[in-house]
DNA sequence: CTCAGTTTGTTCCCACGTTCACAAACTCCT
DNA sequence: AGGAGTTTGTGAACGTGGGAACAAACTGAG
């Protein structure tokens, strides 16, 4: 296999080289902003599939997923060339393209450590498993919860974890503990073999090489938000100036 | 002080320009990958203040918040010059100056709608205070939820928003209602004088200028994850192969 | 077949963000 | 005071991402 060449769209010159990708590798890599956006374009075209729409320019989903036209047609160019000129996309061919691209086609086994306020949520959600995740196993330390029935699961003990992960393969795992304790789990779960985490603790995670780490944190978006909130106020307030400045500023106004 | 120009990064040369801030106005403008991060910066010297550390240098600071120091400085650079070259940066000052520019010296009134399960761990949650921000009402639409305890309020009409919002001055809202209810909320929230959104419902959310929204995803975050996870494995499996390969390669694996 | 109309895939250019590297500014020791 | 050592603040190089614009590739009518 692997024999079909075929110049992608790549480097098309290039062919050949012998060096060893130097420097700038893309090989194959789609950029980072791009693959974020991959996930709203499939939820969109899987909107669209619900309507028994068949086929969209790229200006109608461009649309439903909330971005320009000319950038979705550029994250869509890195999967290769799944559209019809003058036509559009084809809407349950390109659906599944871009679930392939993601890896949601197969299913993925996820660990969620700390069963509290959050964790609970997490495992009532059912946008989990609708998306290609399944939840294997909920892990807390305190007995006092070891045994508690969730969703289709119980709490178990977070000492089981690695006999979990080994028996379910587990790469996927998310922290959902209070902040002082999240390094300490996430150690063990790379011990483990898990080399991807979601962490919801508001804490840096520090992780060898090859392990991925997502951080999703309210706090901060919150204060993200209240950040821009107080330039507004501030627009017609008094202009966003420094104090020293603001004694200048007067001077010069007058 | 100041006042002496001392050339800034931004515009020098477009002094007293009349023409209302055309096109390019950074005028003062913190760069957004700058505003995301100040929040992380607060943690780590709320962290150093805690352990009564007085000073740190960028070095230091920037290993607790997980960043590079160039970077860090950088950062900091755009706020002023808080630092002292030979010594580093006095945690009390900067950990005022950094809240005082995000916002969050003031105290932030919230509404949360949608108190389901989701809903409820925000409630719950103890980081929401303690940065700033204060939960003023939890709003769902579900009458056999009204007057549900719930931390130390009571869940309450939807159809109170308005008058909840005028009362409180609240201008942050957090959507956590399923997907379908999503823009109906959001446009009630907007038209009530909300003008920050934190969405936690997996839908693409159109609103007027003027108004931010940032959205919470975690079945996105999950399937980045799942990309490089699937990326990982296909290093040593089969070389990443073209889409035209991989029916041959179905056919061959049955 | 040809031509007009449509829509993709790609190129080019600009803006933004990251990192390096170094002068400027400070401390401390002699 | 002066010089060695330290650390900030920033200019410049580099890389990534976004958007306009257009050639290429398709459809369908005449
Ligand atoms: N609740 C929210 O809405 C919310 C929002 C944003 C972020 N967070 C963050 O998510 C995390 C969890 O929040 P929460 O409200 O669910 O807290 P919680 O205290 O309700 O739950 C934490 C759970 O983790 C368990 N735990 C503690 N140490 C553990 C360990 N070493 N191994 C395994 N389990 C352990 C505890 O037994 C508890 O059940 C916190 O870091 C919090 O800051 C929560
Ligand atoms: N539960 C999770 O862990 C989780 C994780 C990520 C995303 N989400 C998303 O967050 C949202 C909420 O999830 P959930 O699990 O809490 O769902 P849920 O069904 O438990 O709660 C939704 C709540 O919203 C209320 N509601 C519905 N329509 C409303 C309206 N028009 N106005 C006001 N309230 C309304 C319902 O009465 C209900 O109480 C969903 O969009 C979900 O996809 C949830």
């Amino acid at each position: 296999m692997t024999s079909g060449r075929s110049s992608r769209g790549g480097a098309p010159t290039t062919e050949g080289v012998s060096r060893t990708a130097s420097a700038k590798a893309p090989e194959r890599g789609i950029p980072e902003a791009t693959v974020a956006r991959l996930p709203v374009y499939l939820r969109a075209l899987i909107t669209l599939s619900d309507r028994e729409i068949a086929t969209c320019s790229s200006e109608e989903l461009a649309a439903a997923a909330g971005v320009n036209s000319a950038k979705l047609r550029k994250d869509l160019s890195y999967l290769g060339s799944y559209g019809t000129r003058g036509v559009g996309y084809d809407v349950e061919y390109l659906r599944y393209q871009i679930a392939r691209e993601i890896g949601v086609t197969q299913d993925w086994p996820v660990v969620i450590v700390g069963i509290g306020n959050l964790g609970h949520a997490l495992a009532n959600y059912s946008g989990f498993s609708s998306r290609g995740f399944r939840i294997v196993a909920l892990l807390d330390s305190d007995p006092a919860r070891h045994g508690e029935p969730l969703g289709d699961r119980f709490i178990r003990d977070f000492a089981d974890l690695e006999t979990i992960v080994r028996e379910h393969d587990v790469a996927i795992g998310v922290i959902a503990t209070p902040a002082h304790a999240a390094q300490d789990v996430c150690d063990r779960l790379v011990a483990c073999g898990v080399t991807s985490i979601l962490n919801f603790a508001p804490s840096v995670l520090s992780v060898p090489e090859g392990v991925d780490v997502r951080k999703v944190d309210l706090s901060i978006e919150l204060q993200i938000l209240a950040y821009h909130e107080q330039r507004k106020s501030a627009a017609y307030d008094a202009d966003a100036l420094t104090e020293p400045e603001i004694a200048a500023a007067v001077v010069e106004s007058a």
